[in-house]
DNA sequence: AGTGGCATGTTTAACGTTAAACAAGCGTGG
DNA sequence: CCACGCTTGTTTAACGTTAAACATGCCACT
């Protein structure tokens, strides 16, 4: 049976003094003579008292000291996102030079019943690429707290964007330059997305706005060069090297005279590659494959193919995020654009077979 | 001018019923009529009411939902170092599965007045290979929180641990079984350490409780092959890929009849390697390196070079650390050990500049 | 008819803290 | 000598919630 803890009061009342006096010389030195800080202090120490309940504090400030995160997807998955830890590093680094606790909230799909709320104490959110339509999401933004998107349109919003519109546009006008007609895009999920095979001239608005955005992209590049986007094939997996080399082998299937995948992220570029090449496919000879993220390990192999893909600024991404909520104060919702880059590499090169079937 | 947000209060007073039934139909559905509960939801909804706010929760019960995560080094570190992403995400997995949440807790380095009150609002704690003596670290032990502590010796605490002395045993003993006399050991930081060079047969007791178990490993090593540790040098270092470069050339320079360097970790190893290299020392043919974590990316690339090291499953310590957290109930802290294995890989090789000087 | 039990709701009293307003004492300057 | 301000501390009330005990009505069972 442990012993009850200590509290201000209990101290105080021990010690003769006004509970206020206690949390004085804890939060207020200043208010306080330097001999009674002390004295608090000292026999605070005796009765292992480590400072006052937080969660008391917290309730009579309206303060935690604390950001909540929220991923789309799994959290265990985000830990094998390059993006996502990059992402993450960005974030904590301010965290630490603030002093601030950082909340992983998982999303509730296991205890559906949980969904109605949100139970993590936090003093603001960042929200990264949410899904609009997700219970857990849906309560955030309904509890009125500070909040930064990213990758997200909300007017009312702060948030922090890159230009994934224009960098993907790039990418399918660079393909589309080489010669390319027969492309196929690999999407990493797009809402509750079950893995089918759309085509790319679908109407994409309800789904989540990083894909809606490169998928807008695409089409801008289809268009400035005057080609139907009708039968351009847009396949959804999960966004994993699994996920990627899944996709590729449907769409090789169902459309074999294909001769360039792009994929909304590296890791699915490097699954989709893995399966052309079990497929007897070189890439580039015979397949290009263009990635998203740009974030490969430093320590490049000296064999590996380097990636065509768009390298985007994950670190900065989570830095500026989480610098807006904790050091913004001021009039309206800040938007801030991270730069991005399109990174010509080997895994792309002129259409070899002839163009259209 | 925000509105003032509902509350329960406010909800029941504007319903007529008490606070106690709103506070019922979130949390105790059955102890409150159907019709009631769902006007009581309803209403809430009209007011933008997202549930019972989590601090008052927290204050009132005592518990919050959420779990804290401690690292010795900073967090923006942490997400740089491929274990510790993977024991997060194995911590993560754990509290998907219960709903909680996950708080990665800052050392307070920057702030030293912060140091005093530990802020977290947590039910227990994670501590990962802590200092016993970083401030942060005592008061989130002197909170008397469930703690759960990683390869760390605290008879009065649960605890997940590697094997780590019998682990480093195998690998000295791999080297010096290989004909290596000339061995130096590259370890990342013992405590506050500030990078100096210090003899093998140096009191370690002190130091972070992991780097103590593999230095006794490799004493033990060398002990078994009747070999004396004086002279053996040990460099600490900044676990990075650069900190084991820097520390490779102090050692060779200090040493140049070196025939292999035993490192912490596989980043300081890779470091070590590169900078060898550099120096035109092929790895193994002139030094053996060896590594410890055997988490190198999956997609291992055809021309790379295998470490020679101990793979040890962060995943699963992740798992275990936060199962005992957020399940075990019961007598006495548990103690969970979790499997390693010594890896021969391709750095490791027999020595073949002349034993000795 | 009386008793027990269940369903439904209320009353009461904290949980541990801190903001705001107030009081007492003491030195200082005009 | 008095008004003023500073230092040090106290009083009061509230932050929003929920556990525990209590009240009430209704039905069922004996």
């Amino acid at each position: 049976m442990r012993a009850k803890r200590a509290t201000l009061k209990s101290i105080a009342s021990e010690l003769g003094v006004t509970p206020t006096s206690v949390s004085n010389a804890y939060n207020n030195p200043a208010k306080v003579s330097k001999a009674l800080r002390e004295r608090i202090i000292a026999y605070a120490r005796t009765v292992n008292f480590e400072g006052p309940n937080p969660a008391a504090r917290s309730l009579r400030t309206g303060r935690c000291g604390a950001i909540g995160v929220l991923f789309n997807d799994q959290l265990s998955y985000a830990f094998t996102d390059a993006h996502d830890i990059t992402f993450l590093r960005g974030i904590s680094s301010v965290c630490e030079e603030e002093g601030a606790n950082l909340v992983l909230i998982p999303l509730q799909n296991k205890h559906p019943e949980q969904r109605d709320s949100l139970s993590a104490i936090v003093d603001g959110y960042i929200l990264n690429a949410p899904y609009k339509s997700h219970p857990t999401i849906r309560h955030a933004l309904a509890r009125g707290l500070p909040t930064v998107v990213v990758d997200f349109d909300a007017p009312e919003l702060a948030s922090v964007q890159t230009n994934d519109r224009e960098m993907m546009r790039a990418v399918a006008g660079h393909l589309l330059a080489l010669g390319h007609r027969e492309l196929a895009i690999i999407t990493f999920p797009r809402s509750a997305g079950n893995g089918e095979i759309v085509s790319l001239d679908r109407d994409f608005a309800d789904e989540n706005y990083v894909v809606h955005e490169r998928i807008a992209g695409c089409r801008d590049a289809f268009a400035a060069a005057g080609i139907a986007t009708h039968g351009v094939l847009v396949c959804e997996t999960p966004n994993s090297e699994e996920g990627g080399s899944r996709a590729a082998e449907r769409l090789l299937r169902q459309r074999p005279v294909l001769t360039a995948l792009v994929c909304f992220s590296d890791r699915l570029a490097r699954g989709a590659i893995a399966r052309c090449e079990a497929q007897g496919l070189n890439v580039p000879g015979h397949v290009s494959v263009t990635g998203f993220d740009g974030l490969d390990p430093p320590g490049h192999q000296p064999g590996a193919l380097r990636l065509t893909t768009v390298r985007q600024n994950a670190f900065e991404k989570g830095r500026k995020a989480a610098e807006i909520l904790l050091r913004a104060r001021g009039e309206g919702p800040l938007k801030v654009g991270i730069e991005a880059e399109f990174v010509v590499g080997d895994s792309s090169a002129t259409a070899w077979r002839s163009p259209s079937a």
